[in-house]
DNA sequence: CGGCCGATCCACT
DNA sequence: GTGGATCGGCCGA
């Protein structure tokens, strides 16, 4: 497959940009030989130790929150309502635990994959719990590399679209961070 | 060990 | 627009 993305992509330290830069590419999965994918419409960043809204607020360190605590380009994933694995991009230098929430693909491989595991529900791939039950991701596959096999992210060179920006959804509990800017959908 | 609560979704009104 | 589902993680005792 073409136009991989690489590790130092993933490791960038611009984490905001590279937030932004996750629009319009590629997410698929490959398990058990059953490829599905979509076009990545809406991300979320999460600035690690100074973002109250961020799991690894003040550099907590848990076993949930380890993976966000290495070298960009895994996945972080974990339960969230106690039913909804949400799936995470972890981004930045080894110890500094800034991620990024997939919150929207625009489903484009794998479709009768995808609503098969939705059981024909709507929206198919859209908010950040619907998208890892499409995509088939679990809380299994947390710390699990971004560039090999079952999860990988592919460019889309040709694709342009416009960009808004608004606060992120549901971390109202953030307090004042609960108002940053760090929610990105692209329109296309 | 008990209690609280969440980076949500869905069915219902 | 509203409330119920459902459970791991986290914290304080």
């Amino acid at each position: 497959m073409e136009n991989l993305l690489t590790l130092d992509y993933f490791r960038q330290e611009d984490t905001t940009a590279l937030a932004k830069s996750l629009l319009g590419k590629t997410l698929f999965t490959n398990f058990n030989n059953q490829l599905t994918g979509g076009i990545i419409i809406e991300t979320e960043a999460y600035l690690g130790a100074t973002d109250r809204a961020c799991h690894a607020f003040g550099n907590r360190r848990t076993n949930r929150t380890e993976p966000m605590f290495a070298a960009g380009g895994i996945a972080y994933v974990y339960l969230c309502y106690g039913m909804h694995h949400l799936f995470n991009i972890v981004t930045h230098k080894k110890d500094t635990p800034h991620a990024i929430l997939i919150r929207a693909i625009h489903p484009t491989h794998g479709i009768p994959i995808m609503r098969e595991r939705r059981k024909n529900r709507s929206p198919l791939s859209s908010g950040p719990g619907t998208l890892t039950q499409a995509l088939g991701i679990t809380t299994s596959h947390t710390g699990l590399s971004l560039t090999r096999n079952q999860i990988f992210l592919q460019e889309n060179p040709n694709l342009v679209g416009e960009i808004q920006t608004t606060p992120r959804i549901g971390v109202d509990y953030a307090g004042e961070d609960a108002k940053l800017p760090y929610r990105f959908l692209l329109k296309f």
